[in-house]
DNA sequence: CGAGGCGTTGAATGGCCTCAACGATGGTGG
DNA sequence: CCACCATCGTTGAGGCCATTCAACGCCTCG
């Protein structure tokens, strides 16, 4: 089901966080530039397909991500077999700090569309954030971002009926994007996201078209009629 | 609806961190003795009766809370007025870690079950952590602890049927206990933790009353049929 | 070209919600 | 001290919405 493909086979080289385009919005941010030069574990980069995993629950946690591009889903499994997205990660945010405690991964991190990542050994993470405040500071930020998803998840996702839960997640999607333009998800992953079944997602997404609450714009790229979607979030 | 007591009228005295009953297990476990000298702003200690309010969303927040004893709910409001219950704070947990980062209080913390905590102002927190790591450290688990908790609330208390979120939910109540023994919440507040109505949070615990899953041992204190429930969560 | 995955749609079922009524409980005020 | 009222848990009836199971077309890929 899901492809393999290891990180050594994406490898697209050495980070350069110096002149990094996103390095205002990452985890290194107010660091000052010396410390780089005293980074000796590499920090790698990669480029993953959609379907890879970044790494799986229950592996060793050695290293944490900082996503550049693309979108990654967190996986949790329950007793059943059946799957729940718990969260999504997207640019500029950093997943796998659970490894910083010493403890495994909790979830399989799937691609869901193509990621660039840039790979933190926690040595690095851990001898940085000592004497960096900034870092340190910035860690705390990044758990309690994920704190506030997750609070999201549970209000706005996992509430209301289905055509709320879509109309939300849609929304979502674009909310920090300046176009209102977004790519849709297999419906069986809004379902695990939503808490609903694939037939339903489909169903939804299907009338959402019909409504021309959706319009296709490209293949697989769609227009959002932001106003009346967020009429149905609402009620 | 929740009763106003100020958390004046309700203070205990200051607490004595150094003698403290659960002191191995709460935020300062780990620090050596001599620094709580070195404590200037007070530590009080509060009990609050059920309904009170620690803290409402979007308050100042200036003090985290450890919780010595008692439940508190963690809830968000939505868009049309209607409450989700996003987590559940008890012994030994910490709640208000947003403070430390200069937000907001993200939810109301309401009392379910009496409660007595420990106010700690940030400062002293912001200070202590500066120079002593384990401190550091125990703050980024508590992260990481409520983190964990609101994954779980997506994946056990917010899917699948009625019957089996509402065994899960009876189940984690007892989690930790040694007895099999629990009160239960009000019906209105296991729906707003489940996302199921108030009537189906009661017909389903009437149901499981009747089929002896559920003993009253004392007045509002029921004894777990915990195999039998187990089966339920399961499917 | 065939196979398999995915999105869509239909029909039927059932589970949960809505609206409503009623008893028990506990607190308040006369 | 008791009558009253508000709140809470429970239960019923009816309807709706999501699920289940199934079929079908489209597309990609081998």
């Amino acid at each position: 089901m899901v492809k393999l493909v290891t990180l050594k086979e994406a490898w697209d080289g050495k980070a350069d966080c110096k002149t990094c385009a996103i390095r205002e919005s990452v985890l290194f941010a107010g660091l000052p530039e010396g410390v780089f030069e005293k980074i000796h574990d590499p920090i790698d980069q990669y480029t993953l397909p959609v379907g890879a995993a970044l790494y799986h629950a229950g592996d060793d946690g050695e290293r944490l991500y900082t996503v550049r591009t693309g979108i990654l889903k967190l996986v949790q499994y329950l007793q059943d077999g059946s799957q729940r997205i718990v969260r999504l990660i997207r640019s500029t945010d950093v997943t796998g700090l659970e490894c910083l405690l010493g403890e495994n991964y909790h979830h399989d991190a799937v691609v869901l569309q193509e990621t660039e990542v840039c790979s933190l050994p926690v040595k690095v993470v851990e001898n940085l954030s000592m004497d960096n405040p900034s870092l340190h500071r910035e860690l705390l930020n990044r758990w309690q971002r994920a704190l506030n998803e997750a609070d999201a998840w549970l209000t706005e996702l996992s509430t209301g009926s289905s055509k709320q839960r879509v109309a939300r997640l849609l929304l979502r999607l674009v909310q920090d994007n300046q176009s209102s333009e977004c790519q849709l998800f297999a419906r069986e992953d809004m379902g695990a996201m939503l808490g609903i079944t694939t037939e339903t997602a489909s169903r939804t997404i299907a009338e959402f078209k019909r409504q021309s609450l959706l319009v296709e714009s490209q293949t697989n790229n769609f227009l959002l009629d932001i106003p009346n979607l967020q009429r149905i979030a609402k009620d």
